[in-house]
DNA sequence: CGGACCCACACTGGATCCAAAATCCGATCC
DNA sequence: GGATCGGATTTTGGATCCAGTGTGGGTCCG
């Protein structure tokens, strides 16, 4: 093995093998801000066509990841320590409305959806399995955010944690992080059992401003 | 001319062209929700090859107008008016903050700039081009979520914009809501000079709210 | 010696061509 | 007679190939 091209088990499709590697290479460093990407060589890297490769920018042109200049090519847009606070307080927004309508039609089917999410992240977590705990929350965090009955929202909420799927892993990277998600959790689910929504919100942004926080701290020291 | 492909002046690359005509097409409803997007077709009938379509087709389905399923193709979501009014609740919550932000640092450049804006939408306005109305209003709004300095929130509102983007130049084909809409402008200028940041939030819903209430009207008679 | 022009190269945007997955339809078996 | 299996067809996903644009360097002229 002494490509640099990374093997990951099963691509489904050659398109979502090089997006899962870009975004990882973006926000892992490896392509860095401001650098043009030059469609040949890093096809040729991946061993796909620039066919995969052009329709993937793109949708990394839409979550602001690359932009992209006509007859130009595409560059590496940063994702300063400013940008991630920007996406945090975005979500913060965004989430608050989709909670705040998901907690107004709260009844035993979505509790019973976020308890089966939540023991899944216990499970994902006690056994340090980060992929799938990061799984697992998502599926939490959506189950709930769907049930706003706002897919547009739901969608464009899902785009901004795509942009920072690959932050999210450093996170769950740490023991302390994982189990404090779990607890974090818990309370949330009480709140919503209790119908306290203003609880709610408030534990979510906690939720969220501390992973913010971490995130900032590890930033700051890498870069 | 026989045949259905319509021509446009200048059409800066093929991408970009598709991307319109597609647009236009959802929103005008040649193209009908749920109904799948034969690639092969479509590319003829508007003599262009696959490649650009399907780049075209990403951009359309970050912005939520097309679904992607693979090995399937790409089908129509609707945009019914429940999705719309989803749109504009979005835009409420996200442009809320841009101009908050925005009015905090407001100076004298930028009030230069809107008021220049806004005078070129006035020249637009008045001689009944539709286009250039749009065109400049865009250009008054955004200068003022640019000085919000969060970039990645102004790519998201503009995202939001254009996704209706069709449906916006339905509204500025009706005079009043020409004139009603030069009137708004200046009521919010006269905020922001006042620096009273609530008035101007205030004024800006309810130009948003006018806009979505006269659509409503519009789509329910034509579908 | 400095600057404008021009040409060759590099790279993107687009078109054509090929492989593989999904669907549709008929034949076969129970 | 109905369901299921299998192959032909359609359609997407991907690879290769071609054209047009932007760029950088070299040259020629002032």
């Amino acid at each position: 093995m002494t490509n640099g091209a990374v093997q990951r088990r099963r691509p489904p499709t050659a398109q979502q093998y090089v997006l899962a590697e870009l975004r990882s290479a973006i926000t892992g460093g490896r392509l860095r801000p401001g650098e043009p990407i030059r469609q040949d060589a890093l096809a040729a890297r991946l061993e796909v066509s620039r066919v995969p490769l052009r329709e993937a920018l793109k949708i990394l042109e839409g979550e602001g990841l690359v932009e992209h200049k006509v007859h130009r090519g595409y560059f590496v847009t940063e994702l300063s320590l400013d940008d991630l606070r920007e996406v945090y307080r975005i979500r913060e927004l965004l989430e608050a409305e989709a909670v705040r309508r998901a907690a107004a039609r709260t009844d035993a089917d979505l509790l019973t959806v976020l308890e089966r999410a939540q023991s899944e992240v216990e499970r994902a977590g006690g056994s340090g399995d980060v992929t799938a705990m990061a799984d697992a929350n998502r599926r939490f965090h959506f189950a709930l955010f769907d049930a706003s009955g706002m897919p547009r929202l739901v969608r464009l909420i899902g785009t901004l944690w795509d942009s920072t799927d690959a932050y999210r892993s450093l996170y769950y990277a740490e023991p302390p992080n994982r189990e404090r998600v779990v607890d974090e959790h818990h309370a949330v689910l009480d709140a919503l059992r209790a119908g306290d929504t203003d609880e709610a919100l408030r534990l979510l942004d906690r939720h969220r401003a501390h992973a913010v926080t971490r995130l900032e701290r590890v930033l700051g020291k890498s870069r």
